[in-house]
DNA sequence: CATAGGATCGCCT
DNA sequence: GGCGATCCTATGT
C-alpha cells in the first residue's frame, strides 16, 4: 500500500472500554482514493468500524468484506454506468458512506472508493464486535451475546445503528463533541486503524454473496474473510 | 401507476 | 435447506 498520511486521534476518557487501545488513526482520504476496489476490501480487514452518537461509542473489527467495481463490474449497482437517486452516493468522492436498503429490510453499509465519477464501493459484510457491545446489543434486542451477533451486512448495521438515513455521510471526520445534539444530527461513521496486522495467509478469498444474477462476474473472487 | 425482485435474516422443519 | 418478513428501487405501461 502507498504511504499514507494519518491523522492522529487522541481518544477521550471513554477509551478504557475493552479490546481498545489508547491511540488510533481515522482512515485518510488517500486510502479510499485508489482504484483498485478489491484491494481496498482487503485492506479494510482488520480495520475498526466506529460509530458514535450521542456520546455512545459502538465498534468492531472488520472480518469480512466485498468489492464492487462500478460500471465494469454486473455485480454493482453502478453496473453499466447505471446512475439512479439510489446509488448516486457512489458516484461521488470516496470515503463516503453508501447505505441502501435490501430485501426491504437490511441497511447495507458500503464505502464508496476511487475518484468522484467511479461507482467504486467495499460492502462490510461482519464485524467482530470490540466497542460498546451492551448498546449493540440492545439495538440487536437481545440481552444476552450469542458467539456470532455481528456477522452478516444487515446484522452490524444494526448492531452498529446504521441505516438508511446515513446514506451520504463522510467517514472522514472523527466523533463530534456536539452531545447536546440528539439522533443523526450527532451520528458520525468513520473507519480507523489502531495497528492490528493482517498477514496474507489469514484470508479467505471467494466469490461474492447472492450476485448469481452478474454472470461471469458472479464468479469473481472478490469476498476477503479474515479467518 | 403497477409490479417484480432484491449485495438478507431468523425461524422453522 | 425452505420460506416469510417487509418495502424500496427500478422498470415498464
Amino acid at each position: 500500500m502507498a504511504q499514507m498520511r494519518v491523522r492522529s486521534l487522541r481518544l477521550p476518557s471513554e477509551s478504557q472500554h475493552p479490546g481498545t487501545v489508547s491511540r488510533s488513526a481515522i482512515l485518510p482520504l488517500s486510502f479510499y482514493d485508489r482504484s483498485c476496489v478489491t484491494e481496498i476490501a482487503k485492506d479494510l480487514l482488520g480495520k475498526i468500524l466506529v460509530t458514535h452518537t450521542g456520546g455512545i461509542r459502538t465498534a468492531g473489527r472488520i472480518t469480512e468484506t466485498e468489492a464492487y467495481a462500478g460500471h465494469n463490474d454486473l455485480a454493482c449497482h453502478a453496473a453499466n454506468g447505471r446512475r439512479t437517486r439510489r446509488n448516486e452516493v457512489m458516484f461521488g468522492p470516496p470515503g463516503h458512506a453508501y447505505v441502501y436498503l435490501c430485501y426491504g429490510i437490511h441497511s447495507l453499509f458500503n464505502v464508496v472508493t476511487n475518484g468522484e465519477g467511479h461507482a467504486d464501493a467495499v460492502l462490510i459484510r461482519s464485524i467482530h464486535p470490540l466497542v460498546g457491545v451492551e448498546t449493540m446489543l440492545l439495538r440487536r434486542g437481545l440481552t444476552k451475546a450469542p458467539k456470532e451477533f455481528t456477522t452478516g451486512p444487515g446484522r452490524l448495521t444494526r448492531a452498529l445503528g446504521i441505516h438508511t438515513s446515513h446514506n451520504g455521510s463522510s467517514l472522514l471526520r472523527g466523533p463530534s463533541n456536539a452531545k447536546h445534539l440528539t439522533g443523526d444530527d450527532s451520528f458520525e461513521i468513520w473507519i480507523e486503524s489502531d495497528g492490528y496486522r493482517v498477514n496474507v495467509e489469514s484470508i479467505l478469498v471467494t466469490p461474492r454473496i447472492g450476485v448469481d444474477y452478474a454472470g461471469e462476474d458472479a464468479k469473481k473472487p472478490w469476498r476477503f474473510v479474515l479467518k
